[in-house]
DNA sequence: TGGTAATCGAGACGGTACGTCACGTCTTTCG
DNA sequence: CGAAAGACGTGACGTACCGTCTCGATTACCA
């Protein structure tokens, strides 16, 4: 799986001369991005020029590992995301309500940033390939299991097709989260549950 | 239902005085957008500049209409869009499907400006009610029309929750079609028919 | 001698026809700028839509009258400065104090008004004929009548070149003005006697 | 005497650290000046964009060293002019005659720059604080000197007022050349000399 | 231990777009 | 038809960021 790799300091040549790059100036300009989201800076105001104020750091320091802004966004967004919730193996039911009962809730930081990478994620292929691995592969990866699982023990039916109900059951919460696709949905806190009953119910043995 | 009511000239003041505002102005702005959409344009080179260039305006003559960018993208993709499709009556099934086949799909320009929205519609209160009003209600009052005469027919359970369900169908396609979610799906042409029929089974009577 | 005529309503054709202009507004014009002067407006900050909207006039009722805004603050100057004070006939030093020690003191806007024309009269010759017609030229004449007098008398050499000593009495007073060219003549209050004093003797006969 | 000193980076601050201000570039904008005014550019077409064009500079550069056009043209104007015109001490009368041939005439550029500069100077106490050490009081000084020197020789009066002496010789030409006070003083090109003649015979001992 | 080389914070660089303002003209309705 | 009102296309304003480029000052490694 290819990486958010950093940028090499010149492309071919050893990079073990000179002074090593600061893991502290690292961390601080990811730190200074949460910072930033965190006090509701506006997309167009978390600039990169604020970033490196926030931070206490050059601005080149922030291009020297990162391509661009989409770029740093991208890699602040997989740190804060961490790695995916795992099932606990008990019902396929009760899994299923557990991965998603996360999704988009662990940080509500995340949710802030999710949009703004949309512009970017849609239109380079790059981004969407980071995005993918980095973000939602892992997700969805953890939740195919749990239901190759339900087809095994014969819960469901042998013939449904997994990445449909995949995104079947992701997508209604991610995009609420997002832009509250449906506000009368807050009102339902069960919402996760109904989902998981629909979809379960549908692909039944 | 609150329009994407143009700025007043002064507000409070009778709009009737003055030189009225030009339609041909305002066709050609909307026009030059769509223009630039068309033609690849990126969302950061989509700027007022390039638009008022574009449509042979004067950039304050944009401004007294809108906003801001995100407010005249808004309009832009309401006018894309248009009235929502209506079902034909046939089988709650077949209205579904020709209800979903559209989602994202009439018009390419429209995939390509919803992303770019994204940050904005999940940040302003303002930006998400247009939204709301002018695109995502219409769509789904005619989806929940067709799920409640399944209801009626006893075709489906009575105490199904439509919001949930109307959600459950439109959201996968729409993620799908801004971000291209799952690739995979790409090779499912019958994406829409599985989701329907998931659905669908989840739901009846 | 030509004059700050009016634009004719349409060149050519009977002015008769239509509402005639009104006086109210030609008026009420010259007194929004001579206001706005007053309140220490700067130049840039004198635009014609600050005048127009002091004047409770249409920004087209202006143009209909002057070219620009370097004819308007013209003419304002001319009425400003009104027709030159006229000598009463003394002696020669008596008349030339007389007429000297009201350059650019008789109405403090006009010398607020006077630097900003400058740009425009030294390149426009237009604005440049204008002034010299409406402004230079009248009280010229008087200084001029003034000298031949005393050349005739017999005070004055015979052979004096008029318009050199006019321009010697009256530029060390304007620039003076203008740009407080030298702040130190602010102490001698009888710096008009002085510069005529030296001037007679340098020309006596 | 206070300098034309440029903005400092931050008021109160070392001016030590970052990358130092390109004097390449600061160099570039004054020429750009210069060529747009012996293009004929009129003033208001003298913006700072096109300077900045044609200095190959991005505007920022020009509003880091300035704060507007009129700082620009009042520095472009002190470079035009350099250093005064030193006497050769010979008569007075030649020294005068020297020094004041080359009031407005030795770059025919700064003729048009000044009239430009008249609104500001006679406006802002820095401008015209800047006008007078950098531009007016060099050439005073060296005119009043000449003068102290035909005193002290016994040529001239021992009680003249040397301040008026200076701008009686100054403002006639000066004004001459700005406005071209009196066309028809272009004709004697002995101007000069009849002004010096009238001047010493009206102060000499 | 002393050079070498890449990094650091800082900030200026050439650009581009922003949103505002004024220009002088044009197009309404009202008197 | 003149008036006011105000929208029109144009273009400059001064600001803010972009991503790059010097600076002098720090580090680490390697000789």
């Amino acid at each position: 799986m290819t990486e958010l790799a950093e940028l090499p300091a010149t492309p071919g040549a050893a990079r073990t001369q000179g002074r090593p790059r600061s893991s502290r100036a690292h961390e601080a300009i990811l730190e200074a991005v949460l910072d930033l989201i965190e006090e509701g800076t506006t997309v167009e105001a978390l600039s990169m020029e604020a970033i490196a104020a926030r931070a206490g750091v050059g601005k080149a320091t922030i291009y020297r590992r990162w391509a661009g802004k989409d770029e740093l966004l991208l890699e602040t967004l997989v740190k804060l995301k961490g790695p995916p919730t795992q099932p606990l193996g008990d019902s396929v039911r009760a899994d299923l309500i557990r991965l998603l009962s996360v999704v988009g809730q662990k940080d509500q930081r995340a949710v802030r940033v999710m949009p703004c990478l949309m512009p970017e994620v849609s239109r380079s292929p790059e981004a969407y390939r980071i995005w993918q691995e980095a973000i939602t592969e892992p997700r969805r990866e953890v939740m195919r299991e749990v239901l190759r699982r339900g087809v095994a023990t014969g819960e469901l039916r042998a013939d449904l097709d997994i990445e449909v109900v995949v995104s079947m059951l992701i997508s209604p919460l991610l995009l609420h989260r997002m832009v509250r696709w449906n506000p009368r949905l807050d009102e339902v806190d069960d919402l996760t549950e109904q989902i998981v009953d629909v979809v379960l119910q549908g692909v039944a043995a």
